[in-house]
DNA sequence: CGCGAGCTTGACGTTGTTCAACTAGAGTGG
DNA sequence: CCACTCTAGTTGAACAACGTCAAGCTCGCG
């Protein structure tokens, strides 16, 4: 599961991740000399929700997932792109992880010891700048999801669920989704068969054209209409 | 509405905002002095979600509700307590409010402007360390709200608004509710109506004393088993 | 005294869940 | 190579939770 050959140096990551622009190359070297490099397989779990939170972790290659657990139930609130750090939430508050993270294709992780980070934010403040922006950038885009999920009806939640996998996942119209239908209704707060009825409705209408696990947006107009009065 | 006559001090209110603590006095004088003091009339709206966010507020006295606005729908994302800052989210991300925030009582509000805040963050790390602390642990808040409202159906949402006000803001299991029901139900992301029945089954069940807006809690554990479970 | 806002109640309709059954494809072992 | 099994996906029917609508109530205020 996990093998520590470092293939990557964080120069390649630098140009994903908008937070660690404002370090300096000394302070780069510092996080590449304090972090591994693991890699999952699909299915495995990386971080599980109420463990300690001892390192920040960013996924290079492939797809993971953030979600709730509640009573044998989860909640997804986001599937993580290579511009995302997982566990920001947890640093200076409490240094448990408030979510579990899991793979939906094999991944590999850079895991950063959380003392490294936490240093850099004391002593460098355009680096704790940065940090706060995507911390609250996050925070914004669970608002989004937030009014989705309590506002609207199935088929705007659906589109939502698009939408982010389209525009903040894979930036493209069209795509292959590493997620099952459960993922996706777990995405949505909706149950696995309501999730297949309105997907085939939106395959009917020819908003989508959706074979299997390959999505094509065919309407992004009335995808964002629906998305917002669904 | 504004009035600009100063009865606090800093010093009065350092106590209840944790993240102030780090300050010196100098740095607390600093904020002293570029604040202004306003009071609002109940009703009244003191941030527009989208407007741009040129200050931080701090409610010193009255209570005040965090909502999100979409297609004249609200969602009440928490009540105000004295703890709370507002507008911690749009700093270094877009200077506009992610959120409206109305008065539900005749209100107190110290408006600090976004740039002092700014320069203590780069100039003080302990502060930083502090104003990231509190942004995320609005964030875990807003979590475990997020589970309340997808994951529970409507008692145990109920129970959630209900443990909140209690907890949260009038840290008592009795009080007098500043909020209307419809307001519970945009707390809840319900209807009104269903918020009343609601309400009514809890009085009868002996979970809840329910006098208008006076709410007594006869039986905090049925009403943890409900929030759980719900 | 009358008006309006907030509150309450009941009847009814809709949305979405649950349950049960069935299908298709992938992996396993004889 | 063929059962067997397991998982993911799909479909239909019954049902429950909740929203909507319409009406009436209450209380504070002009």
């Amino acid at each position: 599961m996990a093998r520590t050959i470092k293939k990557l140096s964080c120069q390649d990551c630098i140009y994903k991740l908008h937070c660690f622009h404002k370090l300096t190359s000394e302070e780069l070297d510092l996080i590449d000399s304090n972090r591994v490099e693991l890699t999952y397989r699909k299915g495995e779990i990386i971080c599980k929700q109420g463990s300690f939170a001892s390192n920040i972790l960013h996924v290079s290659e492939g797809f993971s997932k953030i979600y709730i657990e509640h009573n044998d139930k989860n909640l997804i609130l986001k599937v993580v792109s290579s511009k995302d750090l997982i566990g920001l939430p947890s640093i200076f508050n409490n240094n448990v992880f408030h979510y579990s993270v899991g793979a939906l294709t094999d991944i590999s992780v850079c895991s950063i010891n959380t003392s490294i980070i936490v240093n850099l934010i004391r002593e460098n403040s355009s680096f704790a700048e940065n940090i706060i922006a995507e911390i609250n950038k996050n925070m914004v885009q669970y608002f989004d999801r937030f009014i989705s999920l309590t506002q609207k009806q199935s088929h705007g939640r659906i589109a939502d669920a698009i939408l982010h996998l389209s525009n903040d996942v894979f930036f493209s119209q069209e795509f292959e989704m590493p997620i099952t239908r459960k993922d996706l209704a777990e995405l949505t707060g909706m149950s696995t068969e309501n999730v297949i009825r309105i997907l085939k409705e939106l395959n009917n209408d020819r908003i989508l054209s959706i074979d299997n696990k390959k999505i094509k947006i065919l309407s992004p107009e009335l995808l964002h209409k629906l998305s917002e009065f669904g």
